[in-house]
DNA sequence: TATTTTACTTACTAGTTAGTAAGTTGTCAA
DNA sequence: TTGACAACTTACTAACTAGTAAGTAAAATA
């Protein structure tokens, strides 16, 4: 019997890189089993349904979010360098990849997935909102960013082109997604 | 026989409906025909395939973007009511209905939807920003918006916002897509 | 009135889906 | 050495999928 070793989180990495790509409606137990090398019943044997899948995969990336954002390689940063964090986050290697955030993926199919995956996709967004407005709230105060309004509308404007703009590089090609991002900059930084 | 007058939009209506609520991987041939209280192979009938009934959604609704536009009721608009007038298409019924924009929902799935839908959601998308960077334009120029950069810019970063705002309101409530809406007003509007 | 066309239905196929039950094998602890 | 357990495989099901082929009945047309 080969070992693979912790095929819990080779899954895990493969559902996250599928649900990226292809979405909840759009992968199967197969694309897995077969990219594993193992037959289907060996990923139910992790993970019962499907759904209990994904809300794996959204919850380990909530517990993700929360490290990075609590480590001192970006809690001590300035505000600006949180802001061009945030946006790296998704051009690294998502975008080039024809990745999208798993929020927006998950929400694009939200009246077609389970309840309980519903919730985790509400808990991440509600929490990378939170970081978000908390980021421009304190760039705002120190005076290195300006901007109209509360920073939670702020925030969500921010969240929002960033997601929907992960999905027009997709159709429209990589440098929409960097115009957007570079448009966010402008519109906040202090000149 | 009953008769059914003009099926073919009929199944045009609710494919669209399907599309912005549950996806091209999210909704069957068997979610039209029951609605419409015909067999799976009426449907097939109009439309031999699933991509064939896809594509004459978008053709269609890139029909009814350029027949707005053109129409003196949107042309001769002030840019600010035009702006006005893009925001309501979405905020209108689809918001509180849980739909999304026909372009985000297939662009999320875009990996895993056929070629010739590929292309479709590619005209739609590149037609409604010539629109958006055209009014913002003409805004600026008029001295009634402002904003740094250059108008394809920023076009993309307020499409990009309420694609991702309307799949947002989804998960945190129709308030935030509202907020995102408001927030995008205030960072364009002359004040 | 005869013929063609439109808009279907019936009946089917081949493939895929998530999910299950029972058996197998290597590993580790007692 | 034995027995328990983890991590599978084999073999299956029931439901659903897009799509097809052949037949039917009403309506339009010639």
């Amino acid at each position: 019997m080969v070992k693979i070793e912790n095929s819990k989180r080779t899954i895990l990495n493969l559902a996250e890189s599928l649900l990226q790509d292809r979405g909840f409606n759009g992968f199967s137990y197969a694309n897995i089993s077969s990219e594993l090398g193992v037959k289907n019943a060996a990923i139910h044997y992790h993970f019962p349904s499907k759904e209990d899948l994904a809300c794996a995969v959204i919850q380990r990336y909530r517990e993700r979010f929360k490290l990075w954002i609590n480590n001192s390689r970006v809690k001590d940063l300035s505000p600006q360098e949180k802001l061009n964090w945030f946006f790296k986050i998704y051009d690294d290697f998502r975008v080039d990849n024809g990745k999208v955030c798993l929020v927006g993926s998950l929400e694009a199919e939200f009246n077609s997935i389970p309840d309980a995956l519903k919730k985790e996709v509400e808990a991440l967004h509600r929490e990378m909102l939170v970081w978000l407005q908390a980021t421009l709230k304190e760039g705002r105060e120190a005076g290195v960013f300006q901007f109209n309004g509360e920073p939670a509308s702020k925030a969500a404007l921010i969240y929002s082109s960033v997601q929907g703009a992960l999905q027009m590089a997709r159709a429209l090609g990589t440098k929409k997604f960097r115009d957007v991002v570079e448009q966010n900059k402008q519109d906040v930084l202090v000149a």
